[in-house]
This record gives C-alpha cells, structure tokens and sequence, in this order.
DNA sequence: CGGAACGTTGATGGACATCAAGGCTAGTGG
DNA sequence: CCACTAGCCTTGATGTCCATCAACGTTCCG
C-alpha cells in the first residue's frame, strides 16, 4: 500500500484488492502526463489508433455527433476516469472527447494497456469491473431519458453527479462546484438548453437544488431523491470484491 | 480451432485469438444448460447473487423499472450474447431480465467466472472487449432516444437488430424474424405502443421496412440507413484484434 | 468599449402521450 | 363446435410537454 495512490489506483483497488506490483503497473500508466485546453477535442469520432487517458484534474466529457448538428453527450468524466476505453479497444473511436474544463490527463497508448493486462492479468478484471460501472451509468443515463421527465431527469442527474463527485473527494451531500454550462447540460438530458433554464429555476423556487454561478447546492436531499426516484447502489459497493 | 465452436466463443474470439486451452475454458462454462419459460423473470432487479448466463436459443431483453410503473427496455439479448454480466460483477443486481420468448441458456456462476479469468487471464480481457461492444451498444441506444426522433429511432432500432442477426446467422440484409410486440419495442424506443404503432405504419407506407406478423422485411435499405444516420462500425470490425 | 458566451423569459407550435374504442387471432372451457 | 377471453394491433380525438424562435440582460475578457 503506497502512501499517495493516484485517484484511479483507488478505483480500481475498489474492485480488486491490489498487489504491490499491480500498484506499480497502475503507477506506470500515468507517465505521460499531458495538458489540454477547454473546447478542444481530444478524441474524435472516427479517428483511429488513438489514445486513451487517466483523468487527473478537470472535467471532460464524451459525446457523439448526429448528421443533423445535434449532438448527444453521453456522459462527463471526473477525475480518476478513464476517457476513451472504447477508442483503443476498437481501432476506431466511436465517439468525441471533449475538456469541459483545462484538464490535465495521462496518455495511455493500446500497447500500454495491453501489455499492462498481459502482466499483470487480474487488472484486466479489474478494468472490466470499472467498465462495468460505467456501463452501469450509462444504462441509468437512458433510462431517464427514456423513461423522466424533464425535472426528474434533472433532478437526477444532479445527483448522481454529486455521489460521484463525493466519492473521490470533490463534494458533499450538501453541494459540489460544476463548471458545466446550461448547454452542456441541455446535451447531456436530450433537452434543448432554454428548457433545462427552466426547469432549473422550478427546482430553485421549489426550494429542492440551487445551481447557480458554477455550484450545485441540494437543499432538500430527502425530496430530491423522491422526485428523481434515485437509488445509488450501481454506484457504490463496500469493499473489494475480489480478494 | 474446433469444429463447432459454440456462438459465444466464436463471439470472444472475433476480439481475441483463443488457444485450445482458452475455448475448452469457455465450453466448460456452458456446462449447466437450463431452460426458461417466456415472460417469467430470470434475474431481479435488487436481488443478490444471482448467476450470469450465456443465451443459446430465444430471445431475452433486460430493463429497469422506475416506481411510477413504467419500464424502459435497455437491450435485447440474442443467442450468443452474454446475460446479467453485471449482476454477477457486482453483488446486487440492478436490472431484471424477462425472456421474450422461450429459451435455452448456460447457467455461469459467479465463481465460474472469476475462476475462468483467473485461469485463463486473457478471457478476461476478451469479456472487457464483449462488454465494451454492449457498452457501445447501450451508447447508440441513449444517443437515439436522446436526439432522434420516434421514426428516426425506430428506423435505427430495426437496423442494428438486423445487423447483429446477421452476424449470428439469424438474418440478411433483407429481413429477419423478430419475436418482440410492438410493446416491448415501446419500451424499449421510451415511445407508447400506439405511437410505435403509428410509425410502424408510417415507416410501411413509405415502402422503407415492414414489421408485421413477426418478421422484419427491409424494402429500401438505403433510404433507411439515410433517415436512421445509421453507421454500423460499433458492431463490427475485422479479425482478432489481440493475437 | 465592444463582443462573445451564457443565462433568462415570453410566445408559438409540434411531436408524442393519453384516452377511448373497436378489430383480429389464438387459446380455453363449456 | 362455438362462446368467451386475453393479448395484441389499429385508428381517431384531445391534450401536454418540450422545442423553437425571438429578444434582452449579465458577465467576462480582450
């Protein structure tokens, strides 16, 4: 057990418990440390042989283009995520990444990761776990865009948002700080942003959460969590499910 | 290289090339064959340790159900798909899966699984890339409902079943059998089975693909993968891409 | 100071839900 | 063999949630 693991040696020691060499295999991919500027897309749909990366600092989030202009944001990376699995699995990227924020990340190339599960196999299971969390808000994700109304979709989303935030340290149950723009919002709930305004303001004036000036404040957690009918299990887990 | 490889073993290997030991590994999971009656819950939502299975013959699908009693379909599953990956992952499971029709599939337990990546590590592996292709899956599945529209979304819908029929033998680029009522297709394209109804007729009218007594013909292929902005590259690729 | 990005609010319209009713088919029991 | 029921499909009428269009305010930064 290292004094300072970095935030994703955490995640993934929240899956599997992890030997010393795993810790240093993990510690090995955030060699390439690089930086990227807001706006500027970092993966693109349909590019190949690209990158994957270990989010340090800052926010990202991945999306996807449709013909028509608009587009879909699947979901927002945090800290301790790792961005465009996907694009080195498969050769190519189905799917855009874009800085919410500056961001600083550690590139991870195909062969890195490859030859990361082939020595130390049990961190292959052990991304595939973190796979499956994601995979596991992103099925939430549609659900509420399926099955919520504008409010509760919202209402939702806030808060899954701030159990993740929480879970590496970067929030409360009473609020976290986000940088993302009513826009941003609009893409990610399939609302068109004039509607998400709305809708933000009805939950301010119904004294349920405050997002306002790039801070999210929940007021009435207990009412919240009704209205979005949220339950937080498929994020959360006590302790490493594999020895 | 087996003669009759079983579908879920072709599958894995389409992502990874399997050694004799490795595919023998993946027949030994398909030991416990089980039948299930269509309708009838096999995997609850909230329930704890609960088995995985890999489907043979039938068809399934896999929801969540929010408290106000609607349901939102996240995917069907087809014979050689991999059912309740997550449920086993993680203690608790969080959404159910009902069979659609009658069918036939391996128990895998949840220590089979993790034996089997303990023993052969690289299976492992080969189930991150599986579970990222559904993951991919899911992803366009949340984009459509997101940002298309009923008929974009049901065009959409129609297609990929048909390419991932086609992939396991069970369809041409011309139409393929298709057991779902126009309910589940409602639930799980988040519309109402009347609209569903109502662009069924719309998409038949307009000689694009006819959906009716239980098999899909598609007339226009073209004209559908236009209006559906349908790009087929998340559910395919070619050979193995770890040697 | 000027412009860009974002937030806010009102007015209008459309896509889709909901309600309602009826038809078709297959299975069941008298 | 025929009533009877249960699913599923089909179509029309009405209503609503949210998109779209338009305009203006605010903040921030060059």
């Amino acid at each position: 057990m290292t004094a300072l693991q970095s935030p994703f040696a955490r995640k993934l020691g929240a899956f599997v418990a992890l030997s010393a060499t795993e810790i240093t295999a993990i510690d090995k991919l955030h060699a390439r440390k690089k930086q990227f500027p807001a706006g500027r897309d970092i993966v693109h749909q349909g590019q190949t042989n690209q990158s994957a990366y270990i989010l340090a600092s800052g926010w990202a989030c991945s999306y996807k283009l449709l013909t028509g202009g608009t587009r879909q944001i699947v979901d927002f990376q945090i800290p301790g995520d790792f961005l465009g699995l996907r694009s080195v699995l498969f050769r190519t990227s189905d799917h855009n990444i874009e800085p919410v924020t500056q961001l600083e990340a550690s590139e991870v190339l195909a062969s890195d990761l490859l030859e990361t599960f082939s020595n130390t196999p049990r961190l292959a299971t052990a991304m595939l776990w973190a796979a499956s969390r994601d995979e596991a808000m992103v099925v939430e994700h549609l659900v509420g865009i399926g099955r919520r109304d504008a409010k509760e979709r919202t209402a939702h989303f806030l808060l899954e948002l701030g159990a993740r935030l929480k879970l590496v340290g970067l929030g409360t149950t009473s609020g976290y700080d986000c940088p993302l723009s009513q826009y941003l919002l609009a893409d990610a709930l399939g609302l068109s942003a004039v509607h998400v305004n709305r809708v933000l303001r009805e939950l301010r004036e119904e004294g349920l959460v405050t997002f306002q000036h790039g801070h999210v404040e929940i007021h009435d957690l207990d009412a919240l969590v009704l209205l979005a009918d949220f339950d937080k299990t498929y994020l959360d887990h006590d302790g490493p499910l594999l020895k």
